[in-house]
DNA sequence: TCTGGGGTCCTAGGACCC
DNA sequence: TCTGGGGTCCTAGGACCC
């Protein structure tokens, strides 16, 4: 597939683009963008569907590399990683080094290399001295390059980018800013006082980003980038969503959806060993108006009881007579239950066990609740 | 062209408590 | 009578990220 035009996605009538090679991207396809539209820009790309889990175990083995050259790896998504290399380049100096710098560039370089070797994939490296700059350095790379901004420099560097690019500043705030006027980022870090009385907390997030003085020690500072959690340890919430090929007016056909939404993120919160102390319901009308509702309970994680909450905020919440377009049950406020006493279970409880028990032989689709279809 | 699914974090008002 | 001050929890919505 290398050098093709490909774009991943969902397929089923409603999708959007997951993922877009340099080819299609070249058409003006970008991911989160309906299939359709790509369709109509690269009709003759290759279209191929989201592979769920084949991608995870790739990221796993990146790190694996990473963690070869420094021990500080915060994973922030299945492709992205933060490296803190400070406290590092004393232990791979070496005699040709010139100073710091060349040590990092050096090292960069074999890293970039053995992430190749070991895992077939092309990675872009960006260096600074704050994830943000980092980030954007990394951006600026793609594809597969490396972009080293030296220290001092952030300010020159980050002031020539567009605002969007910096990290937290999404559609809403670029739109905002550029209709003041402010379309690049050095325009916040040297900001008149025009457009520091206008926008001071964009002023502040761009400082903050950019300026190293107060870089806290990765892993100890609140992340400005929310770390990726594969295993789910430290997880806060969890859901499930669908939007429906064709939206829905069957009442009891919305009952059989949120049932068995509630089933499968209860599975999974029960092989993470939590219960949940909230559950959520999201809706969108067939206008895309969307809403949310959410009750707090006795911790739980049967789906039986999940998925009555869940039904009684569907029904106190469906005010407006159009289809529905999209729901999605969730759990938040995750608990680890204490030590177990050995209760006897309850009926719910039973079922779910049994059902595991089932699923964990056979996969999910092994075994299915009566009245879901 | 017609808008996925999985998350995190932030804000803001109201209830409730001391 | 004309109405504190602070803290926490709950709920709803929204921005943002990949």
């Amino acid at each position: 597939m290398i050098g093709q035009p490909v774009v991943v996605g969902g397929l089923g009538g409603r999708g959007v683009v997951t993922s877009a090679s340099y080819e299609v991207r070249a058409l003006g396809v970008r991911s989160g963008m309906p299939i359709g539209e790509a369709q109509r820009l690269a009709p003759h790309a290759i279209y191929l569907p989201v592979r769920h889990g084949v991608y995870g175990p790739y990221a796993a083995r990146v790190r694996e590399v990473l963690l070869r050259y420094t021990p500080a790896v915060q994973t922030a998504s299945i492709d992205e990683f933060f490296l803190d290399f400070r406290g590092c380049e004393a232990y791979w100096a070496r005699p040709g080094d010139v100073d710091a710098d060349a040590t990092v560039a050096r090292v960069v370089a074999e890293m970039r290399a053995a992430v190749g070797v070991e895992t077939g994939l092309p990675a872009s490296v960006g260096v600074g001295a704050t994830r943000a700059i980092a980030k954007m350095a990394s951006g600026r790379a793609k594809p597969a390059g490396v972009l080293f901004v030296p220290a001092g420099k952030e300010a020159e560097f980050a002031s020539a980018l567009p605002v969007r690019k910096l990290p937290g500043f999404g559609a809403v705030a670029e739109a905002r800013l550029v209709h003041g006027g402010v379309t690049h980022l050095g325009q916040l870090l040297q900001p008149t006082d025009d457009i520091l009385e206008r926008f001071p907390h964009e002023v502040e997030a761009v400082r903050a980003a950019v300026f190293p003085e107060q870089v806290p020690r990765l892993g100890r500072d609140r992340p400005a980038f929310q770390e990726h959690d594969p295993e789910g340890e430290s997880q806060g919430s969890m859901s499930n969503e669908r939007t429906f090929r064709d939206d829905v007016s069957d009442p009891r056909v919305v009952e059989d959806q949120l049932r068995a939404l509630a089933e499968r993120v209860c599975w999974r919160a029960r092989k993470r060993g939590i219960l949940a102390r909230t559950v959520h319901l999201k809706m969108r009308y067939a206008d895309f108006d969307t809403l949310t509702r959410s009750r707090t309970i006795p911790a739980t994680c049967v789906d039986a009881t999940v998925a009555e909450v869940a039904l009684e905020l569907f029904h106190a919440a469906r005010t407006r007579p159009l289809p529905i377009r999209l729901l999605g049950v969730g759990l938040s406020n995750l608990v680890h239950p204490g030590p177990q006493l050995s209760l006897p279970l309850t009926a719910h409880e039973a079922v779910c066990h049994t059902v595991d028990v089932v699923r964990a032989k056979y996969g999910y689709d092994a075994i299915r609740r009566g009245g879901t279809r």
